[in-house]
DNA sequence: AACTATTGATAAGT
DNA sequence: TACTTATCAATAGTT
């Protein structure tokens, strides 16, 4: 270059280094650019600089691109992640080919159960697998109504009780109203509580 | 350069090309190694050639450790094979989750059935087994009708064919009638069979 | 692949 | 930071 050769090692002085580094470096992407125009190539560069600073060039559309392309060319190392992501896709799928089995295994029990036989099944082993399916079905929505008439019975309950606190609660009230006049009512008080009595509701 | 200038676009000739890239890449990458040395920079260049030969260079360490260096400066675009992997695991974890409740529900209507009823499901479980029942049945009973369609037909066939041999019959005693009066007729034969008629039915 | 005329890059100075 | 310029390096075309 102009003014004397130079040394081939780091250069010492900072603000020369980073000119230096400025002016090489806008040389370098430079050439890349002609050769990649000339011969039809696909360049890609990645310059950190000493202070980390990432400068980039990809001739062709994109860095990513080029990356996958050169992981494609030279795959031998994978990274920890990628095992990773393996490990876990592979383990998915064992799994759900177990789970696929099992409902397997469940379906022919079902279907054994019901007098079902495999796979094709005649017109008669269809109607008897409807009747049973009826039969399920009934047995469900008998479970279903169980379960509703409990709750229905439960808050009926509820409300006995409470319609007696509170019957309990409004007679204490007129009660004292005719006993000393001057007492503000409390006929205001929530007479619903939302939450079921305690035994001691009676005992106020 | 030297002996004239050269125009800044790809290079026709093939043989000039190919010159032209090897003479260019190894300057590049000189220059490349250069700067890394003189600046203190951590240089990595990928080439591909026009015929997809790939050529690289990596100042410090590995392209790999470059590239990932990369990656976590800029990480923001996900690479197709990336979310195509994240996709696919996803929709595993689904399918997953969706037998392993098939299973839970399966499971627990054998339960249900075995035990004869025992209150053990909730009420939205019961409402999902009924669900699955109804579908089910609603299977079971399409099987049913493809099968009894299919008997329709075939029956619808064979009447077909049974009405036809029947009219042939019926005109062959008329006409032996015609020619043999004292013959007793044959009209009181039954004239739907219930089995397809064979070939030789025609040669009574 | 080697040569060399010429262009291009750039180190140092401003 | 940008411009200048002397000088060196890269290389296009040729052999």
């Amino acid at each position: 270059m102009a003014r004397g050769k130079v040394q081939m090692k780091k250069i010492e002085n900072p603000v020369h280094r980073q000119v230096t580094f400025c002016k090489r470096r806008a040389g370098l992407l430079k050439k890349a650019k002609e050769l990649s125009v000339l011969c039809d190539a696909d360049i890609g560069i990645l310059i950190f600089s000493s202070h980390g600073k990432l400068f980039e060039l990809a001739t062709k559309g994109n860095m990513q691109g080029l990356i996958e392309r050169y992981m494609k060319m030279k795959p031998p190392r994978v990274s920890q992640a990628d095992q990773a992501v393996e490990t876990q896709t592979l383990d998915a799928k064992k799994e759900i080919n177990l789970l696929k089995q099992e409902i397997e295994i469940l379906q022919k029990g079902l279907r054994y159960m019901f007098g079902g036989g495999a796979g094709t099944m005649t017109l008669d082993e269809l109607q008897v697998l409807e009747k049973h399916l009826e039969v399920w079905i009934y047995h469900v929505r008998s479970a279903k109504m169980d379960v509703l008439f409990q709750e229905i019975q439960l808050l009926r309950n509820s409300e006995g009780i409470l319609t007696a606190a509170n019957k309990h609660l409004q007679d204490k009230i007129i009660e004292e109203n005719i006993g000393v006049t001057n007492i503000t009512p409390m006929a205001s008080d929530n007479p619903y509580p939302l939450t079921i009595p305690d035994d001691d509701i009676f005992q106020i």
